[in-house]
DNA sequence: TTACACATTGTTATAATATAACAACAATTT
DNA sequence: AAATTGTTGTTATATTATAACAATGTGTAA
């Protein structure tokens, strides 16, 4: 087979849902609302997940084990991403800033080490928590 | 009670352990690892833990769900945390650059939320594992 | 010093997150 | 068609983490 360049049904049916959302979900979450479309089992959902989160259509969010859809329509590989997430409200939002992303993609210490990808993720409380 | 200075007993038997360790630790194995100590119970481990992380003795490696000692000795608060992680052989290095922790606390973006705190977390090969 | 508040502990049970293993099926290449 | 490889469905299970609650300890203040 080639390079896939299509996503599988599993996938498309995952990847749509996780679009129309406003929030990160959890893997759970999806397959209780993707399960009347057939996905039935935990694995379908983080196959499905898991292909996506490589060609970076999907991030996840490892501190909240959680999932959202790449907002950045360039974005073919997930290796550069950060996020900003709310303490309170949990509101999270990936971060799109080239100074940021050239910094740390840049980013070299003494280790000898080269980074191929990083994840950042800031917390703090977002503007309407602040203000409650 | 006054607020907490001294560790409790349950809190100094997982911190010894983890600083023992050379790579990050997974809860289970601490918790497999202490239970001669008089830990039995996974909530004994996660609880200690949970303080642990609270008052920046260890981080928790959020893509690993694992933890490490904290090698920075003036680290009271686990508020910015920078990882080098090795996709080969998933050793694990505190990243401590103070330029990049300046740039990263005193990060803003355009979206009025004010950062408390982060965590950043490099992929990449080790140089071990590069000359393979 | 007794009583109160409150944090910590131990314990059992269970929830939530994620993967192993394998047989069946599909698509592509040889 | 055979070989190869990837995807699917399925069952079972492993791994990570928390809920709930009674018991115990510890500092403070009446």
């Amino acid at each position: 087979m080639e390079k896939q360049q299509y996503l599988t049904k599993n996938q498309q049916i995952v990847l749509d849902f996780v679009e129309k959302s406003s929030e990160p979900l959890k893997a759970y979450s999806i397959l209780f609302n993707v399960q009347k479309k057939g996905l039935k089992a935990p694995l379908q959902v983080y196959r499905a997940l898991d292909k996506l989160v490589e060609i970076g259509k999907i991030h996840k969010i490892e501190s909240r084990n959680a999932f959202v859809a790449c907002k950045n329509s360039s974005c073919q590989v997930s290796k550069a991403t950060a996020f900003s997430i709310c303490e309170s409200c949990e509101k999270v939002t990936e971060i799109n800033n080239s100074k940021l992303s050239k910094y740390l993609s840049n980013f070299e210490d003494n280790s000898g080490m080269r980074y191929s990808k990083y994840n950042l993720e800031f917390f703090g409380l977002c503007k309407k928590c602040k203000n409650k």
